[in-house]
RNA sequence: GGCGGUAUCGUCUAGGGGCUAGGACGCGGCCCUCUCAAGGCCGAAACACGGGUUCGACUCCCGUUACCGCUACCA
């Protein structure tokens, strides 16, 4: 019986894809809404008809449902609404609030002072008659963006709207109308906003900014999402992994958002996805890399569930994105994907060819003699040592050379771990190869 | 132009009248180590500028500069 105290809204144009920015501001209104137990709709901004498309809604709303972010009731569209904001025009302009102009209806200005005490900003004030009267309503009826915001806020009850600081210059004109439909403002809470690299607005020319080209990429939702999160906010310790959502909705709070504008640098999004990656289970990351494996035409069912487990376990040590997850795979499971133009390879093998192949040679010899039944990360082991002592050869000596020779690398897991995942035959074979090969090369 | 806003390492940021201005990413070095990653340690790296106020400003005030937003019958 008692309404929530808050409730937000996240109100998207659907013409176009989830841009990062509108996500962020989703994720916080969304963090606000949960943390207080309050609402969070969605609404979207379908009026301008030309740019709007059901296509688009849907990548919108499945870009929030895979960062995680769900809404509550259901989706408002703001086309549908028409009538009411006509309605409420007409209303205004039979109060003497708005007047006619060339067949659209312009709403007047008030010569007062407006300001409002915003919850990131603080106080911010404009005097009324800086501003000019605007249109309501076009000539053709249609009703205009900052006029729609507030009857639509108006009757989705919204009490606190939270979005980009670009429209805290609209906000003193939203309130006037507040005023002229004797109804009380919502709570004001603008975020500064997010820019490209070189400090201009975000665009294609700064890489990827549709929330879905990184989910293309291998980047996990959990992973964008703590990165958004700390654009422009931060939890006052120094926390900055929140694996778990839950601690990120107990520690978010407006009052902690920065003033300043952030610039949208994926370098540290790609450090904690990697963070993401290295402490999730094998069993989770087989669905993440599903998508990747498909994109890199690597044949899932034909390496095996349990083997699949095994290798992610391991290559997700040294993974980022999921792409290199199932680029490593790809290597491990197919010799035809390696590739023997590594420049730290090449120099490690050109530095001595001949110190590289006879390594090859014994190690061809000993691990030949390991069988099936012995051929383990144990016991793979001694048996490397035992080599590289024998040969009176450091232990990269030994190694590197069957790293490069499996791989194609200069880095990978332990050579044992390697020798175990690639399997027996298939090592063997791999490094007889790479013998060869060496032994053509320039 | 008018109106509004912002200004701490390259980036994300902490901080606040008196601090060696803290952390993270990235970068460099060392340790660990078969490589890399991870982890640990160390390092380079910032208070835009000028005036005030004050015993003392990076912090408070004013100005300048720079940047951003709005200034549409776009959203």
């Amino acid at each position: 019986m008692t309404p929530p105290h808050i409730r937000v809204r996240f109100a998207p144009s659907p013409t176009g894809y989830l841009h990062v920015g509108g996500a962020r501001t989703a994720l916080f209104n969304w963090l606000f809404a949960r943390k207080h137990g309050g609402e969070c709709l969605l609404r979207v901004e379908d009026t301008d008809r030309e740019r709007s498309s059901d296509e688009h809604t849907q990548v919108i709303l499945d870009g929030l449902t895979w960062l995680g972010l769900d809404w509550d009731g259901s989706v408002v569209f703001q086309g549908a609404g028409v009538a009411r904001h006509q309605e409420l025009a007409d209303r205004l302009l039979a109060d003497g609030r708005a007047y006619e102009d060339e067949g659209a209806i312009r709403f007047r200005m008030p010569d007062e002072e407006i300001a409002w005490n915003d919850l990131v900003y603080g106080r911010i004030g404009f005097q009324g008659r800086d501003i000019k009267d605007w249109v309501i309503l076009r000539s053709d009826r249609r009703p205009t963006y900052n006029f729609t915001v507030v009857a639509d806020d108006l009757d989705m009850g919204i009490t606190h709207v939270i979005r980009g600081e670009d429209h805290v210059s609209n906000t003193p004109k939203q309130i006037a109308v507040y005023r002229a439909l004797a109804a009380d403002p919502p709570v004001f809470a603008h975020l500064p906003m997010l820019y490209g690299t070189d400090g201009k607005k975000l665009s294609k020319r700064h890489g990827a900014t549709a929330v879905g080209e990184y989910r293309e990429m291998g980047i996990l939702p959990g992973a964008l999402r703590n990165f958004l999160a700390l654009l422009g906010w931060n939890p006052g310790d120094e926390r900055e992994l929140f694996y778990d959502i839950q601690d990120l909705i107990e520690a978010f709070s407006l009052d902690r958002v920065q003033k300043t504008k952030a610039i949208f640098d994926t370098t540290k999004l790609e450090w904690m996805n990697g963070q993401y990656l290295s402490r999730m289970p094998p069993e989770e990351l087989a669905g993440i890399v599903e998508p990747a494996l498909v994109a890199a035409g690597i044949d899932r069912t034909a390496i095996g569930e349990q083997r699949l487990l095994e290798l992610l376990a391991v290559v997700r040590e040294r993974a980022r994105t999921a792409h290199d997850m199932a680029w490593m795979i790809g290597v491990r499971t197919d010799r035809n994907r390696i590739v023997r133009d590594d420049a730290k390879a090449k120099k490690y093998i050109a530095k001595d060819p001949q110190a590289f192949r006879d390594a090859l040679d014994a190690v061809v010899q000993r691990l030949d003699s390991v069988g099936e039944a012995d051929w383990n990360a144990d016991t793979l082991d001694a048996a490397v040592r035992g080599l590289a002592e024998s040969l009176g050869l450091g232990l990269g000596g030994v190694m590197q050379p069957i790293r490069i020779a499996i791989t194609g690398t200069a880095v990978s897991e332990p050579v044992n771990v390697l020798l175990k995942l690639v399997g027996r035959a298939e090592s063997l074979a791999r490094i007889r190869a790479a013998d060869e090969w060496a032994a053509s090369a320039p």
